[in-house]
DNA sequence: TATGAATGAGTGTTCATTCAT
DNA sequence: AATGAATGAACACTCATTCAT
């Protein structure tokens, strides 16, 4: 009875021993490949920063690639979660929309490295690259159930599909905070957290009236 | 009364194939940036692609770097001069933000390949990479000479600077021309292109009543 | 007790052979520079003597230029050694000179490949090219020192400046070494080398005696 | 009988316009090699400062290396030259040797830039290059030719092969020179050029009595 | 004949990845 | 498990040489 729990013991100290190497990797991976680039911060930065041995870093990530998809699933995983929370929240269909744009404004304001790795990665993700595979996959998946997450409270609005609501909610929220964030400063955004929301909800709004017929490349 | 004229012509001929040698060098380059990316496009792969030499390539651009520049000098000042066009033709001060926005937004519909190259280049500049020094410099430009353009026409609007409101434009047209391209194609965009001119301009006009007191990180 | 004793073991047997690596590259370099002279010795060819891979090289050193410089530092600093030593051995100041120029023709028997990689560098840095800068710099260096070594026996001769001195020292030592080790063989040198120590004071000495009124290059 | 004279006339204007291209070629390359290098001088860098297309170079030799031997052969050939002169200008058998030493530090002070090509030359002859094939025939041709001349003066010296003195010749005077031309000047080593010369006689006298029962290697 | 645009083998260097310790 | 020395494929770039004009 003793040894059994001393060795969940001892292993959960290891595990969490692990979760926490595994979190440092991430958290520097992503500081330096937002300030950096992708490209440009090499696996050995990311390690030296993180005051580990570079082998370990393959201990924890299979490549380089690797570690780029874990990012982009876990920030579009808290990303979705914030949405989804934000979603439950909203006390009308109507308020949906504002409050989906809302939590993921929040979320790139608490996370703002995040606004330029997903800038690179978006860049990423449409070249004819084998690098891209991967993470067309993992941010198709993220619009798919954004999309499922909005569809109750959208009507038969002119879009065709509400994927495509979801793919422009994604696309213009990151890019117009990534361009005021790298002009105006964090700081200075944050004050305008509201502004922001309100100017992305009347632009997708208009986006849903308008209708395009839009045919999904992805 | 011959000789010289032979001579001259043959001096044209040669002259004429470098022109083309070098823009046949960044027309492939433009596609290939596009397609594959800037970093994964190799300088053999251009050459390759416009049957070439690889060591022709460093008789046209010094380096890999510098045909990203040039590129980019290409692209911007093209836009520029399409956008210079449209202030002259604009009938009245109220209308020249719409021309202008028009012009940048044929810009994109007639080299779509500029649309990801810009994309890829704005997400560099902001990289703390020496790649990123001359690039930043020739948008600057592009952006005071985009603002000296408009500024005429601008009255005392809430932003404090045109300067901001050129680098919005210049922003917001990309942006959202990127993500729609992509999207929906090239040629639904084109269709609707009135559209996104109207879009683009309500968007700008909202940021110039609302002023943002924002400091130009510029 | 043991564990700490076993890490260190573990720990200097790497370091150990890191060491071994460092002088196997700088030995097979030193071998293939003064085979082959140092423009026509690639890297690869080093690494491949060495049985390292290429990359290896550069985890040792930042470039070509590197251990080439490297290579004359440790070349110039054994030859400083036994400078200093013999000075120190040396029963009077009379016989400082023929000291000094015994040890170095010594170190150039005992290392031939030094004559004729210094015979390559002293080429080198008289050049008018990048290459040349960091060289010339620890040339200087070692003759400064040399000048201070030998500055305390010297009497004032009619050389105006004792650097003078030092400087024809190095050069006539290696110069006549050069070139009688490359006609007769490094045995033949070896057997003679009493008669040539005493060539060379004697040369040196009637270039002290001369005086020259030369402004140094250096 | 008009015909052929102005054919010849044409002909020989043409001849010595390539005369003069070709020399401009030498000397181009002569300087720039002794100021450059000989690998860091580029064909282009000689065809440029001779104001010729880079075609050119290769309808007057056939490599670089072979315009490398040219200049050997004709610097060896003046110099050679200028040694049979003094020869026969010597008033007696003993004075020979000072006489050939001073034909050749007149030489080297006539033309400085081949201390340092020959500087080269020497370091590159004495690799296991391929290059240095063509080179080694080309200097040991002169020595042999060099030897013949003073061989009648020479009585039945301590040297084995008045071959060896030959060599020695040639090495002490142009390494002494380039030595001091590099450290002092090439107008303070003019002005104290029958210091060198007896420098230089008393050197090799010197070597002439020891004997050296060498080996010659080459 | 003179040219210089074009070439591509060859070089130094980088960096993601492996693996012995 | 953690490490970091070692690797080598891959890349940007150079330059002697060729050849069409």
């Amino acid at each position: 009875m003793n040894k059994p729990s001393q060795a969940k013991v001892l292993l959960s100290r290891v595990a969490r021993r692990k979760v926490k190497t595994n979190q440092r990797l991430l958290e520097v991976a992503r500081q330096l490949f937002s300030e950096k680039g992708i490209y440009w911060a090499k696996v050995e930065d990311i390690t030296e920063a993180a005051d580990l041995g570079k082998g370990t870093f393959y201990k924890y990530f299979d490549s380089k690639e690797t570690i780029i998809r874990v990012l982009l699933e876990e920030g579009l995983g808290e990303l979705l979660l914030r949405t989804e929370q934000a979603v439950k929240d909203a006390s009308s269909d109507a308020k949906v929309l504002a409050a989906v744009i809302g939590a993921r404004v929040d979320f790139f304001l608490a996370y703002p490295d995040y606004l330029f790795i997903f800038h690179q990665i978006r860049g990423l993700m449409q070249l004819q690259v084998d690098a891209a595979k991967g993470l067309r996959e993992v941010y198709d998946n993220h619009l798919r159930r954004l999309a499922q997450l909005i569809r109750p409270a959208m009507g038969s609005g002119g879009v065709a599909d509400v994927r495509d609501l979801a793919s422009a909610i994604a696309a213009y929220t990151s890019g117009l905070l990534t361009y005021h964030v790298l002009f105006e400063g964090h700081e200075a955004v944050k004050r305008r957290r509201d502004y922001f929301v309100r100017v992305l909800e009347r632009s997708l709004r208009s986006l849903l009236k308008t209708g395009n017929g839009s045919r999904n490349l992805a």
